[in-house]
This record gives structure tokens, C-alpha cells and sequence, in this order.
DNA sequence: TTATAAAATGAAAACGGTTACATATTGCTA
DNA sequence: TAGCAATATGTAACCGTTTTCATTTTATAA
């Protein structure tokens, strides 16, 4: 493979003028430029980036941390952050941690080991241990999705409370006083985020808040199907569930379908994320939608800027959510 | 941040012998082990893995190419990936290319340029222009999921004909003649082999093969609905549909409830896949199971074979398949 | 022209490791 | 204990770039 050197040789000029032409053209006289260029593609001549790389110090590369790329949302997510970080030459790679901590500190450790410049954490479940990964107690990270909101780092995230208290709102505008919620983990910051702006909502139309119509969750399809399994057979059956994703509400209508419920008549079912399939299951689903892509653009652009020292006090940036109302809610039966 | 030389210092020994303590341990004695690692908890060094890889010439950084981490069987085979990476010590660079030709070639062309050792390709709509990345025409490069079968690189797959084949039979055993098939994109390999083996299937049961009943598709829930639009208003309409992938199968039932028709009774529909969704649509899709992670495990170990030597000749590994039987799938109507 | 500033180029020192080779130390055998 | 092999350690070259600093060339003004 072609070095710098024979680049240099081939064009007569020293490998300083070669990475110079490469790297500032503007400080090579145009003459000399044209002979570097040519000698580059006449020895076929590929700089070895991690020469590069570990030279310059910089790698421009940023670690994702995703607890699952299978997450719907979160592929979309991921792709505004493809697009962002392209436009500003950097490279993603991403993590599929699916929760494994090991994983995650193993990827998370490219940063301090200088294989990366920086990270970006989507949703934190069980937050990166930044101790662990870098002395100094501070990394160049930024949170996404989920607020680690010690003021320490950038955070890009929905007002999950507001979104959570305009769905309920939803319900009760259309009659309903019984509300289930199927819960993410309780672990989950957006969880209690959400939560909370349920119970707002529930406040402020004088409805008394009932534990026990909260079901626990961990957003998968399997835990909603078990949570409307619980929620068919109840006595006094809520007559609306608001799940905290979509994965979960598609769970539970397919615990409803088979307790031969109608939805919405006799039960309404809401999510959240708009991911694609809720469209398309039957009936459609009224859910929250995400600016997604915008998420992640936000999120690199956010992490260039810090690594680039553009920012002095950690930002907080909240994004916009929207009410999709679909067929799956309506009026409330009784 | 603290180096080799550092610790050297520390320790009282010479840089090669801190490097040989990291690297081979038993090179070196017990006594001045047992210093250097003292010395390296002392100044808190860490390598600087980018030095070590550009020095060593090995990366161990693996790139994925997915055309979509959004389709959740890729996100399974990609856990399979992570998994035997992990144990072998590699890192998996996964890269979100959208089918852009672009980011694809961008994220190949770190094999090229020294940043990543080996490539493993997902199904290969536009097969990756290999020429373009590297002269010498071969990089080390594992095709998985779907064939590009020139024989010259390693390749993991599934015998989609005789997956097609046997599904087709299924129906043609449920009773079912007039079977539509919603495609995937024409320029997919896979399409054609599964194109094949439905065609295998109808000609071993004597029944002629009619061109009206084939449909487009490009893998999406969207196409899927679009096709199954189209097919239950048709006059002479099929009884049964077979779909190329799950999404396809579970936009084209959205379709027939729209018009109306019942599952399974009115017609019957079948994906392929067997993605989590499947179980929790109503009703519950037959489809074809593959063994995700265990294909995305296998490229891996492929490819690093392929970088250690060990392969001559470019193996071919068949992948198992099981027919999934859920209830979208029954006897035909008339 | 000539003096001087500005621009272009080259020589060589980094960057932080690994490793071939030379040297010092230890252990073993006779 | 001498002699020699095996083991442990050190020295310094090297990987392919970037970058500092010195030097040469070119442009500008007097």
C-alpha cells in the first residue's frame, strides 16, 4: 500500500507539501498542488487514517450507546444521526448494548483509549458509570432521549411530562375517567416523567389517581400482552389504556383482541413514539410522535460543538412532540 | 493522560518491557510484573488504543453494513454479531447505510484505509462496488444473509428456495391454488431465489404459475398495504397470499380488514421472518423463522478466519429454517 | 534594482506505541 | 566453579502521518 513517501517521491516534493496539499490545499501553490494530486492518484495513494488518527488526535468518531437498535424509534434516531454526523465528517459507531453494561463500558472506554472523540447516550436506563470510564470524571457525552439531568452534560430531550398530560387529556376529553397506565421500567427517568404528567392531567380534571390501575412495563410487545391479559380480566375495567410506548399498546390490543374486546368500544388504547407499524395495525393507533431524526441531528451537532469547545454551559434542549389521534381511542363506553 | 513512558519511569524499567507486561505477560518475570502493574494503577494508564492499532497494523474493528437497523430481524442478527465479536475480541462498527451508496461506500472504505480489518455485508440489494474500495479487487469480506455468489467471498445465507418451497406448500396443503406473492425488491437475489422456490412448489403441484399474481414490494409495511389494497379488490381474488418479509405481510393484513376480509377465513396470509411483531398481530402471522443471531455469530467467525488465515477456499454456510404455523394461515374459502 | 515582507517548501522532530536485536542476568550441567 | 543455554531486560528503530521551525522562493514597495 501506497505511503505518503512514494506520493512525495513520485510528485519530487517533500511529504510535508503532500500533507499540506492534503489537509490545507489553500497553503500549496496551485503548480504544486496539480503534481501532488496527480503523483496521488498515479501511485493510487489512500492516507492510512489511523495514522491519521493517532497522529492528529482527533478520530472523528462518535460512540452511540442504543440499548436496542431493534427499537423502532430509536432507528430513527440513529438515522439523523448518520445524516448530521456525515455533514460535519464525522463517523457513527454505533453500540447495541441491549442493556449489558458490559457492553456498554467496553464501547464507552473508545473515547478514554482515544479510539473515539466523543459520546453520545441514548435513553439511560442504567446510566454510563462515567467514573469508570474516565478519571477526570468528565467526557465529552451528550444525552439524548433521556434526561441524566445533573447539569453536567448537554441533553436532548422531549418534554416527556407534557406529552404524557396532553394523551391523558385526550382520554378525558373523550369521557373517560378510567385510565390504566402500562408503565416503562421504573428505573426509567421518562417513566417517571411521563407519570407524572398523567397524573397532572388526571389532577387537573378532578379525577382521583388509582394505583392500582398502574401496570409495570419494560416497553416490550410480550409486557404489554401481559398487562392487558391483567387488564381484560379486571372487574371494574378501565375503559382506556395509555401505554408508554407503541410496542407495548400493540401488546396489549392483542391481549384485548383475544378477550374479544372491541377497541375503541369498549376499550381505548393510546401509545407513544409513533414508530411505523402503529399505522398499520388494527385499528390505528393514537400515539405521541417524536421528532426522531431531528433528535439525533440535534444530539451530534450538540456533541461537535462541545468537542469543538463552542459551548460553555451544558444546553438543554427540548424537542416537539405531537398528538396523533388514530381510530384506537375513542368515546369512553359507559 | 499518562503513557507508556510514564510508566516506564514509575516503574524503573524500560518502555518495551511495559509493553511486553501488557502484551505477553509471560515474557516477563513475576517481580517486575508485578512493578509495571503497579506502576500503570499508579499514573492511571491507559493505551492509547489508537497508537496500538496504527502501530500493530490490526484494528480489530469489524464494519457492519445493514441497509436498515430499523427491520428488526437485522437487529437480532446483529445481538448474534455483538456476541461472538465480543468473545473474540472484536469491535463491531455497524453502519446505518439507508441503501445510500454513499455512507456505504464511506463506512467500506474504513477496511481501506486501515481502520477497520474486515466487512461483513447484510443482504445485498446494490451489492457494494468492491473495486471502488480497494485495487487489489478482494477485501476481507463476509456476505451474510443474502448471495452475492461469485464465489469469492465467504458467504452465510439461508436456503431461501427451499423456505419459499415450503411455505408455498403449506398453503397448497391448506387447500389454496390461487396463491398471490408480494415480492421484494427485484434487484434483491433473495426475491429471486424465493420467487423460485414458490414457483418449485406450484409446478410439483400441478398448479400453472400466473404472472397477474405477483406483486411488488420493497420489504416495507407500507408496500405491503399498498399490494393487499390492490389484491382484495380483484375480481378472480386469490385465497391466499404469501408475503416476502413479515412487515410486507403485516401492511397487507391492515389492507384485507379494511376490505373487510376476514383472516384467515376470506384469505390467508403468510410472511417471512418471523420478527417479534408477528406473534402480536391479529391474527397471529405464519411465517418462516430464521436463526438471526446464529447467522449474524456465524459471519463473524467467518470473517475472522478469513483475516487469521485459517480459510483457503470461500466457505458457503446454509443456515436452518422452521415454518412457523400461527393462525393467519387456513384452509382455502371455496 | 534592492530591501523587505509574504508565501511556499523542506528537514526533521514529534505522536505513543511495538518489536528486532543486543546485552545482561539467571539457571543448569559438567 | 566454569561454561553455556535460556531467560529477562534494555536500546533504538520503526509505523505513517502531522507540524514546528528553518530555509528558499516569490511578490511588493521603495
Amino acid at each position: 500500500m501506497a505511503n505518503i513517501r512514494d506520493v512525495a517521491d513520485n510528485a519530487g516534493v517533500s511529504v510535508a507539501t503532500v500533507s499540506r496539499t492534503l489537509q490545507q490545499p489553500e497553503r500549496v501553490s496551485p503548480k504544486t498542488r496539480n503534481k501532488v494530486m496527480a503523483a496521488v492518484q498515479a501511485v493510487g495513494y489512500k492516507p492510512n487514517l489511523m495514522a491519521v488518527k493517532f497522529r492528529s488526535g482527533k478520530t472523528h468518531n462518535l460512540v452511540v450507546l442504543v440499548p436496542t437498535v431493534a427499537n423502532v424509534f430509536f432507528a430513527r434516531v440513529i438515522s439523523g444521526m448518520q445524516e448530521a454526523a456525515a455533514e460535519l465528517g464525522y463517523s457513527i459507531l454505533l453500540a447495541n448494548t441491549l442493556g449489558n453494561s458490559d457492553i456498554e463500558s467496553h464501547y464507552a472506554k473508545m473515547v478514554s483509549t482515544s479510539q473515539a472523540d466523543g459520546l453520545i447516550q441514548l435513553r439511560a436506563n442504567n446510566p454510563l458509570d462515567v467514573s469508570m470510564i474516565n478519571d477526570h470524571g468528565l467526557l465529552p457525552m451528550v444525552n439524548a432521549c433521556e434526561v441524566i439531568d445533573d447539569g453536567q452534560y448537554p441533553v436532548v430531550s422531549l418534554d416527556n411530562r407534557a406529552a404524557a398530560r396532553a394523551m391523558t387529556e385526550h382520554l378525558i376529553g373523550k369521557g373517560h375517567s378510567r385510565i390504566a397506565m402500562v408503565k416503562g421500567p421504573d428505573s426509567s427517568p421518562l417513566t417517571q416523567e411521563r407519570l407524572a404528567g398523567y397524573r397532572d392531567a388526571l389532577a387537573n380534571a378532578n379525577i382521583a389517581f388509582d394505583e392500582k390501575l398502574l401496570f409495570p412495563g419494560d416497553f416490550t410487545l410480550q409486557a404489554g400482552y401481559n398487562a392487558g391479559v391483567h387488564i381484560a380480566a379486571l372487574n371494574n375495567r378501565p375503559t382506556a389504556v395509555f401505554c408508554e410506548n407503541d410496542e407495548t399498546a400493540i401488546g396489549a390490543m392483542q391481549a384485548f383482541k383475544q378477550a374479544n374486546l372491541n377497541i375503541p368500544k369498549d376499550i381505548s388504547v393510546a401509545g407513544f413514539d409513533d414508530i411505523a407499524f402503529s399505522a398499520f395495525v388494527d385499528p390505528p393507533l393514537t400515539t405521541i410522535a417524536q421528532p426522531a431524526e431531528e433528535f439525533g441531528r440535534t444530539a451530534v451537532t450538540l456533541l461537535v460543538d462541545l468537542l469543538n469547545g463552542k459551548i460553555r454551559k451544558a444546553p438543554k434542549v427540548i424537542m416537539p412532540f405531537e398528538l396523533i389521534v388514530r381510530e384506537s381511542t375513542g368515546e369512553a363506553s359507559s
